[in-house]
DNA sequence: CTGCGGCCTGACGTCGCGTCAGGGTCAAGC
DNA sequence: GCTTGACCCTGACGCGACGTCAGGCCGCAG
């Protein structure tokens, strides 16, 4: 793909992707003949991740070297990214909810003091701020130790994890061969071990989350196609399942 | 109140302010004989408004005139500020959405189609473009008119409005009195009432929104002091009756 | 072979401040 | 009354992340 294109794709301006290419943040892998940048989806996918870190309030330069740390795999990028969107999200609704007091408050005639409506601003500081936080954080033995954990996960570890995940899938067709509702407890107790699974060896899955999830597995073709390779009517009897166990912890 | 002092509560820097004062978006209203600048409590309420716009992504010049508009009133701005802050909300919901489906995908060894990943930048353009959007539809005849109306509002209208809203909360008071349920069909019937005359007169309030209100009259003293003041008692019935409705109408 | 759109590389402009530099101000303590 | 240290002032330059030309090279449709 040439610039023009990714850029479109990207919602970005070429001339972002100039800039981003002199810095050195994301260099297309190969040119042509003419000089023309040509990217790879490697490539595509890095951009990908630079604009949620921009979008995130972090420098570039800031970017570049949270990306070419050799010591972060990408799901340690993900694990970061949903933290930090999820911070965004309690912020943004802080911010929702102080809009709407002072809106009732002006309905009403009352007037907030100054400290109460700045409140949201003052104690805020988690985006940018978490970067340096992190680079604190990043120096204590309890962070380092669960980086170590994740990003040491061997082949052997990884072949353990996929047997767990496997036998967790394999116990799920069976209950749907033989005849046991998705609703069950059974089936609900497998979806709650399927939830556990994912907490401990990818990343934290809430029961809310979970649920999520569930949902996906019959709206997105791909991880339908997934479960669907494993029994027919797997993915369906999943998401009812995970979706019925979140209902049930909720 | 001096530079440093606002700067500190409004959590900015004081060269911020400097800059603000320069490019005229935020003077002080007044200066001690030794030139410092003095902000007056009209000026933080002012401030407030250029630090949400500006963290929603508005160009300072652009936060000028929309604050300089005369024909802009202050409900105007916190109705504008709230769809936005909803808007970002949205999307941020998306963007998290977006990060947990390739954490899935990433787990179960899947991977997504450019296409897919970006979509979420992709058909995005709200909030900054959300101020084009705004100028060019501020220029139909539909949304100059809900402007004039809402703008239009004399001192009659005013006292009509207040009628409207002392009527339920004397109603309101009423069913206490006579010892109505908070919960019950006749209460809840008059938070649906003050629901609705919310909406008609001051801004958007959906059921989850008025049940958020009805919290707030609770834990904030002075909207309890408010309703505490036509009768004792009172804040707390109001509030369970707006959620009891809130409930209701999920 | 001639447009015409897309790509290239400088190079300068812009926005929203950060960061000194050089100097007055003010309340506190000696 | 005088110093001292924290806080304030006004330039002025710097910087990050691009926007915006300018001048020129592809590439392919007609």
């Amino acid at each position: 793909m040439n610039v023009g294109e990714v850029a479109a794709l990207a919602g970005v301006t070429v001339r972002t992707l100039h800039h981003y290419d002199r810095i050195g943040l994301l260099s297309p892998s190969g040119r042509t003949a003419a000089g023309y940048r040509q990217y790879s989806p490697a490539d595509l996918t890095r951009l990908h991740s630079v604009l949620l870190y921009r979008e995130l309030g972090f420098p570039l330069e800031e970017v570049a070297t949270l990306l070419d740390d050799p010591s972060a795999d990408p799901a340690e990028h993900l694990r970061r990214q949903h933290r930090l969107l999820r911070d965004r999200l309690e912020r943004t609704s802080a911010m929702v909810a102080a809009v709407e007091k002072e809106m009732e408050a002006h309905a009403m005639g009352i007037s907030l003091t100054p400290e109460e409506r700045f409140e949201v601003f003052g104690d805020w500081l988690p985006e940018e701020y978490a970067a340096e936080a992190e680079q604190k954080w990043g120096e204590t033995e309890a962070w380092a130790q669960s980086q170590q954990r994740t990003r040491a996960m061997t082949k052997d570890d990884w072949l353990r994890v996929k047997a767990e995940s496997d036998d967790v899938e394999r116990r799920f067709s069976e209950a749907l061969r033989s005849g046991v509702a998705p609703d069950s407890e059974r089936a609900m107790d497998l979806a709650e071990e399927h939830r556990q699974q994912i907490s401990r060896n990818f990343y934290d899955c809430g029961p809310e989350m979970h649920a999520g999830l569930g949902r996906m597995y019959v709206e997105d073709e791909r991880f339908t196609a997934y479960y669907e390779r494993i029994a027919p009517g797997l993915a369906q009897y999943v998401s009812t399942a995970v979706q019925a166990n979140a209902a049930r912890r909720a």
